[in-house]
DNA sequence: CTGAAAGCGCTTACAG
DNA sequence: CTGAAAGCGCTTACAG
């Protein structure tokens, strides 16, 4: 009798011979789909038995060579070079996808290599046959991973990407989302009103600034140039953002921020510099991160269905490589949430 | 002359027949380490070039079953049933390890099904041959995972875990930790300090609080345990744990939380009841967040090496993997971030 | 310089 | 009810 605990590696190969059958009916009563039936009770009990003894276990990578499958997703988020990774936005995402996944009982590894750099690594470890499909979350646009992802027969899918340039995606609907952000300071009676934009490379930056500009012509309103910051999507960029804003003579009554982060930054400078949150400058951010109730003051924002985005985009993935179901590019609206950072233009030091 | 459009599932075998060699003359000049210099030139590129036009990719799913390994890393996170994996500090713990497997050319797994239901799926996966090896963070106390996977011999190492229940951890030294935080308030004059506690199932939290009933013993300050809430290393936690605390008719000026999360939710709670931090209780956290230099007022921490924690268990696991270096377990120091959350208990009307 | 062969561990028709 | 055989795509001694 051997001992059991052993470096448990028995193969299907030993605990056949320990039984005395062969490798192929310890193969079915162990993993069959057929599941055993077919076989009398008492190999069956033998085997069972073995392979309980032996610590057996299936080598998953034989199974996935076999069946040419491996029920492993790969994502790849935003490039590793800044800290965009980091964000309370991406990890909601990759909850989300996870979460889909692991119902689905699909793994899930996460590609950092950065885009830029050597997309022919990237490419290499997408499509060595590790992964059954790829979900892409809000790739620059200067990556060559997409368009060369594209020419791949494999199942693909993107998040917060440029729906011009991708075949499957999952995005909120930024022009709505940016249309109801100003118009509910135009509610409130603001006209002057800035904006600190996002990094231009990424999609979701990009998108909301033009939106900017659009939505404030149709509501007649003039883009001052000067109102107007571009950041990182980050804490450090609102504050500063707000910090040159302030240098002008003439003030805007209501800031518009790309994200949550930039909009903590952006109050926290507006209130250094003495003024009033949203008492001489109403502020509204985007996202609606789990901090953004619990501000100061709580954060007017613009939410997005998040971890609906994620889920969906990782269903239809996953049942496009089950059933062969068509993926189905969705856009997904935004919400207002309404809290304390906005309020009526009239009371402004600057209107 | 073939498409080279169509569906790149070009094999070994194909590019070989097309070539006319062996299809092990294929792969030795394709993929060989010997480099092809006992290659003949001609062969060399009628191979590569076969290759190309056929867009030939190496299958990594046959190259691990013949090596015996992966490349990959599994990493198990925190149970998932709370939204601790949505944490800040989960979220760095993974940025660390992602950029020291990624310099090392391994690729990640996220295993997330939970510890507690189904150790024996989470174990499957993990031992069926996919992982070279596993990363487990912040293990639950009654999880029956780590048990299990010490009778394994998959190389294994613990991030925030208990080093009395596992052989290779990686974690910051807690007591020392809690005793420049006790120390700090100590010497600001406070000696009537509260303690809001984490989830106790998660090693992390419970040895804070028992380092902090010992540090307190230390120092021979009384342990007042109206003052000692129990929460979910939340901002809720905090918030509910002070508005408890603050209906005793005896108050502390100092409250110690066992995360920044849980400080913002006090420091909050505490200004809704019209008190001040830190001129009527002082606030201090634990782990200085991205957020927490920006905090109102900004928090005194205790700071966790997060990244150096990480980088480092990776690191031990790869060499360990690549070149059967024993893993050595390390604790790490605390340090401490002083802001604007503590000050002197003197000014405090609870003193 | 090149090829035939065995093997990694599993699954799946196909016979018997 | 059970087994021999081929195959998934690659690598690696071993001959020639």
């Amino acid at each position: 009798m051997r001992r059991t605990t052993e470096r448990s590696r028995a193969t299907l190969k030993e605990v056949a011979r320990e039984v005395g059958v062969s490798i192929c009916t310890a193969s079915v009563v162990l993993n069959g789909s057929s599941s055993g039936s077919r076989i009398s009770t008492g190999t069956r009990d033998a085997v069972i038995d073995a392979a309980q003894r032996l610590g057996y276990r299936a080598n998953l990578v034989a199974r996935s060579l076999h069946a040419g499958r491996t029920h492993m997703i790969g994502v790849v988020p935003a490039a590793t070079d800044t800290n965009i990774l980091l964000g309370p936005h991406l990890q909601h995402v990759l909850n989300g996808i996870v979460n889909e996944t692991e119902a689905h009982h699909y793994d899930l590894s996460l590609i950092t290599r950065c885009d830029q750099s050597h997309p022919t690594d990237l490419l290499n470890a997408l499509l060595g046959g590790k992964m059954d499909g790829v979900i892409v979350v809000a790739p620059r646009s200067n990556s060559r991973l997409l368009p060369l992802l594209r020419e791949e027969s494999l199942p693909m899918v993107v998040i917060d990407g440029d729906p011009e340039q991708c075949d499957n995606y999952f995005v909120i609907d930024n022009v709505q989302a940016v249309r109801i952000a100003i118009k509910h300071l135009y509610n409130l009676g603001h006209r002057k009103i800035g904006y600190i934009a996002g990094p231009q490379e990424l999609y979701a930056a990009r998108i909301r600034k033009d939106a900017f500009f659009a939505v404030m012509k149709a509501f007649q309103i003039d883009v001052q140039l000067e109102w107007l910051q571009v950041g990182e999507f980050a804490y450090h960029s609102g504050f500063e953002g707000v910090k040159r804003i302030l240098r002008n003579a003439n003030l805007p009554t209501a800031i518009f921020c790309a994200n949550d982060e930039t909009a903590f930054g952006a109050m926290d400078a507006i209130q250094d510099a003495g003024y009033r949150v949203p008492e001489d400058i109403s502020i509204i951010g985007f996202d609606d991160v789990p901090l953004a109730p619990h501000s100061h003051p709580p954060l007017t924002t613009v939410k997005q269905p998040v971890d609906e985005i994620a889920r969906a985009a990782t269903l239809a993935l996953l049942e496009h490589i089950d059933n062969g179901t068509p993926i189905q590019s969705r856009t997904f609206p935004a919400q207002l949430i309404v809290r304390k950072s906005t309020g009526p233009c009239e009371n402004s030091q600057f209107r």
